[in-house]
DNA sequence: TCAACTGTTTAGTATATACTAAACAGATGT
DNA sequence: ACATCTGTTTAGTATATACTAAACAGTTGA
């Protein structure tokens, strides 16, 4: 079985980086989704979004910069938005970028 | 008299151009100093945080993306930042960042 | 075994970004 | 008039970014 893809320690993100992160339509709209689905889900339901490697490497961002964690299982990797941890290191950031986003 | 430089219009301004301009330290450091002394300041105030000419970018990048406005008067530039029109347009958005900001 | 499927990775490109040094522009004091 | 001051603009550079096409890697079903 392939491992899941390493997560990185939310310690040693900057709020900079998160920022950064979801500065990209694209990105937000993956973090967008993720919140409201409020579970793991897997890469199919962004496939509207663009092609799979942009996508791919967009997941691959949000993950080096702490927004999400990904599980590999079968032929599908689910991605998870880290929500409580982010809520504790960065309190009232997500919301707040996510309320407001009216694409 | 010199001109003061052209505010931009919030309504055109996107949440993900406002993410783009705060991500950056040097920038979110600005905002965040205009945001604590909750009044217009001279720029001289931020020249600890660089060169004049690449804090005169990062002042322009500002003023473009909506988050500031820039008066001129005598020798002096002064910067405002947009936060009524900001907490109108995108509510909960700047404070949500600013109190995540602990460089 | 092998073809099909889901994503990842690599290589390449075009554009954007952050920064510096130097030139510039208006305001001010002598 | 002139030198000085604050900040802007320009030109140049080095790095980062977003995207595409193609190659690749595991998994699955025929």
């Amino acid at each position: 079985m392939k491992e899941n893809l390493p997560s990185i320690n939310l310690n040693k993100v900057t709020l900079t980086q998160i920022l950064k992160a979801l500065s990209d339509p694209i990105r937000l709209e993956i973090v967008t989704k993720l919140f409201k689905e409020n579970k793991e889900c897997s890469c199919a339901i962004f496939n509207d979004l663009g092609k799979k490697s942009n996508l791919s490497q967009h997941y691959r961002n949000l993950r080096l910069n702490g927004l999400i964690s990904v599980r590999r299982s079968g032929i599908h990797s689910y991605l998870t938005l880290r929500q409580a941890e982010l809520d504790h290191r960065f309190p009232n950031l997500l919301k707040g970028i996510i309320d407001n986003w009216h694409h």
